[in-house]
DNA sequence: GCAATGCTTCGACACGGATCGAACCATGGA
DNA sequence: TCCATGGTTCGATCCGTGTCGAAGCATTGC
């Protein structure tokens, strides 16, 4: 059985603790410095510089340098999909961290999956725009795909759905929330609906982390929008 | 960024080769002794009798003892789901076994995924039943639901929908095709599918393989089913 | 030009874990 | 009862690799 892809690559990339922190703060979408990301994983520079040089050698991530910093991202939306699928598969191999901290009601309610919304706000969300037929199975990469009436409602919110579907990337996608065992919106709708709740101030990630707080006129207009 | 389940533990058991080895054997979906294992995966009774045990703590596998035999499967659909999307990453980054046999096209045209279709067929056969209305976006946890000209179609093939819904498994699932970067059917359905094609003789699992072949009348048969 | 900061490279060390040989249980058959 | 086969446990070995200190570049600011 030596066919197909090798898992192996991969896996070890995921296995070392002190990269699977650095590979989890990435989660929150945003681009860290490689000395921030040293600190989040609890290392020094220099095994964090090595431990960068391999993730980038995987392709799971990647770096823009600015000055004398050096951002680094996830390689992907793909990327930010497969380590939620492995974090479902953890927690209900009851691979949990040894400390579950306090913080881990607020991950379960609202948290960044790099670049959209999951948890159980997201998963709701899902829902409404299933319940009211916005969503259809497709044939598409993503497997779903918006109704004319879906296209017509985030048009509403203020989505411009021309410029989300030049764009290569599908337009939705299911991602499965490692809280929830249910599916979240992804894709490039997923995003930008993320960043259109955050700009009007509904939604406030928490610095260095993937805690998301929603505001009180969010939770209004939340609750207009989508019933939830 | 200490938050959220470890990733590490699930990261480091597929990371070791052999253990990729074994786990890909496993998606073959048959229950394989520790002896086919080992060999599977080019080590020792010893060596492999070790990993499994760590892959049995590590809840990816389960075994049945059958007189002096062990049998091993993977621990759940869930795991074989996980473990299929980690391939479609491992693929998209290039990380390919050094030797990409002959086989390769084969195991990209038909293979199974722990106990449903994967390839290029199954893509083709989500895509049929897509277009013709048979499935649609749903709050359930595999996302996807049957239409009622759905759960008509595959009752017409002989599918009994009655048993399948009263499991506790969901009905349908998407799973990435690794080879396809498209959904392909799982959940209960995709396995029923499966075993239904099976048994009729259309299509045949290859030994100590995840290939599957087409039978002459089990591509007549498919193609007047799902046109494809 | 000089110092400070961010990051990488080099070298050395130490720990973990993958591996196998040998001995040890368990089951099934003669 | 004895042997053969499938699996596990134990012990020893050894390679890989994660880790950090120190030195070396690069870039920015004074």
């Amino acid at each position: 059985m030596k066919d197909g892809p090798d898992i192996a690559r991969i896996g070890a990339l995921m296995g070392d603790p002190a990269r699977a922190n650095i590979l989890c703060a990435l989660l929150s979408g945003k681009a860290l410095t490689a000395t921030e990301l040293a600190t989040e994983a609890g290392i020094t520079g220099q095994t964090a510089s090595s431990h960068l040089k391999k993730l980038m050698e995987g392709g799971l991530l990647t770096q823009a340098k600015q000055g004398r910093h050096r951002y680094f991202t996830l390689a992907g939306p793909e990327v930010g999909a497969v380590l939620e699928a492995v974090m479902g598969l953890a927690a209900r191999k009851g691979h949990l961290r040894t400390r579950t901290g306090p913080r881990d009601p607020q991950m379960r309610a609202a948290r960044v999956c790099y670049d959209h919304l999951a948890g159980d706000m997201a998963v709701r969300i899902f829902d409404s725009l299933q319940k009211r037929g916005f969503l259809a199975v497709s044939t598409d990469k993503g497997g779903i795909a918006l109704t004319d009436d879906g296209a017509g409602f985030v048009s509403s919110i203020g989505i411009d759905l021309d410029t989300l579907s030049a764009s290569r990337r599908p337009l939705c996608r299911a991602c499965l929330d490692w809280s929830e065992r249910r599916n979240h919106l992804a894709g490039g709708l997923g995003a930008a609906l993320l960043t259109r709740f955050t700009d009007s101030g509904w939604l406030r990630q928490e610095p260095s982390s993937r805690i998301v707080h929603v505001s009180p006129k969010g939770e209004a207009e939340l609750k207009k929008l989508f019933q939830v």
